[in-house]
DNA sequence: GTAAGTTACGAGCGACGTAAAAATG
DNA sequence: CATTTTTACGTCGCTCGTAACTTAC
């Protein structure tokens, strides 16, 4: 049998035209090139090239062979990184999520099951959660509904609670709660990469002005420092305990105010039955 | 990038089950084999075996790469028939007939024109003609039909015209014309290897039961040596001259009066002018 | 003259086989 | 003890690079 190796070199002698640039580019002698190739029409019992005194082209036998080198070169790579994928899952733990705060609680959770693997988390729109599931990007999403498939389960995970928390100064300060059209119009800080809440954000507030912070401890530097209205949860610390600066007001709206699903595929259940215990 | 002889290694293993039994397959030590195996994964960056002390199981990553190198392994066959498959086809010429007189008559022809080629000729059925022109199984097919394709010239080449040969003292032998219908159930002598001609007969003479043969001179010796009736035809010197112990009466029937079609592909038309030009 | 290709020849490295060791049933 | 696998080691062969030659523009 020939060898892949062959196949490159012919790739490349399509590419650069001569066996020299070939040869150049392949880190090779060109004589060694001219013999590989000759090796190659032997073991296939053809002639690829028509040869010139000082020109070499490809016939139409070595067209034909250049398609199929194309696509076995092609296939051979595929193998390399389709393995390399597979493992690399095999050792990673992804977590998929629609919103933050469940990731907080999670990951920690799963780096003390599975201590050899890397834990790797994606906050994504619950559509790209789903097909990531299906293509085992993900070994667990998790969504604000519980799935309806039956190769899929749904572990009823948290809920969580937005709040709106104020500067004590500030009108809406004494209510008892409030919804977000109360509070639209109101420049804000918010985090970013918080998943589907920016969306909500958008829509039920689209008189708001959002000021975006990457990071949690830039945000709480402006907290402090300004009179900025913010969001709480009623999944962080920070969030609950009441802060010096700031009153927390429930928001009303069903949309603040969801339950989390813990997404597996029925065929990872095994593999993944120490994590499912722990989250039910 | 790993080889091909690596792959067939894997598959090997995978066939016998162990390293030793495989390198015995392969003609190879089972050391050799091993090692062979410890470079690829290398190479894979990728283990592919469950090494116990005197065991090697394939592990996920060697199930998965299994089904690759089956693919890559058949398609890198497949290649190698494809191009000495298009090879032999670049030095033959393959025609296809659904009767044998029109190759009687080609053939010495192609074969004076096209010195340095193999000609390979087949009778089928006109289905069979026309899918292995598409297929580029024949450059050229005959018919009793031209092809109503823009992608084939249809070229009218000969007429065929058949006769009945009766002994002269044949009750039918003083006829100036004939039927099939006039000679069903006549016990006849007849070539195998007619292509359409079979099944003409076979329909228009159902009542007649009829001695094949496949080589022509045992028919003629058959022919001199019975009173059988046989069929003649005008493109064959024999069939012409008159024998002394037949009396040839044409047949008036449309089916075997027919005008045959050379055709081929348009895109064979430059390849083969000089061919094209013979028959006009 | 430069750039392309093939052939000739010597050298080095890589894959092979043999031998040895270790483990299992 | 037979079977299976891995490691160690020396050898052989294959492919490489250099050099020389030929041809074309």
């Amino acid at each position: 049998m020939f060898e892949l190796n062959q196949l490159e070199q012919l790739l490349a002698i399509a590419n650069a035209g001569t066996l020299s640039k070939a040869a150049e580019q392949l880190h090779l002698s060109q004589p060694a090139l001219s013999r590989s190739m000759q090796r190659l029409e032997e073991e296939l019992q053809v002639t690829l090239f028509e040869r010139q005194k000082n020109k070499i082209t490809f016939n139409a036998n070595g067209d034909l062979a250049l398609e199929h080198a194309k696509t076995i070169i092609n296939n051979a790579e595929t193998m390399i990184s389709a393995l390399q994928a597979f493992e690399r899952s095999q050792h990673t733990f992804s977590i998929g999520s629609c919103a933050p705060a469940p990731l907080w609680r999670i990951t920690p959770v799963i780096s003390r099951q599975y201590t050899d693997m890397t834990i790797q988390s994606d906050i994504k729109s619950q559509d790209a959660l789903i097909s990531g599931l299906y293509n085992d990007i993900y070994q667990v999403i998790i969504t604000t509904h519980p799935l309806n498939d039956p190769d899929v389960c749904s572990y009823k995970y948290l809920e969580e609670h937005l709040y709106v928390a104020l500067p004590p100064a500030h009108p809406l300060s004494t209510r008892k709660k409030l919804s977000l059209a109360d509070i639209n119009g109101q420049t804000m800080l918010l985090l970013s990469r918080i998943g589907f809440w920016y969306d909500i954000c958008k829509e039920k507030m689209p008189d708001s002005y959002f000021i975006v912070q990457d990071e949690v401890e830039a945000l709480n530097e402006l907290r402090k420092s300004s009179a900025l209205p913010t969001f709480a949860t009623n999944l962080t610390a920070q969030g609950r305990t009441a802060d010096a600066n700031r009153i927390l007001i429930p928001l009303t709206d069903s949309e603040v105010n969801v339950t989390f699903f813990c997404c597996i595929k029925k065929s990872n259940n095994h593999r993944l039955s120490k994590f499912i215990a722990s989250i039910q």
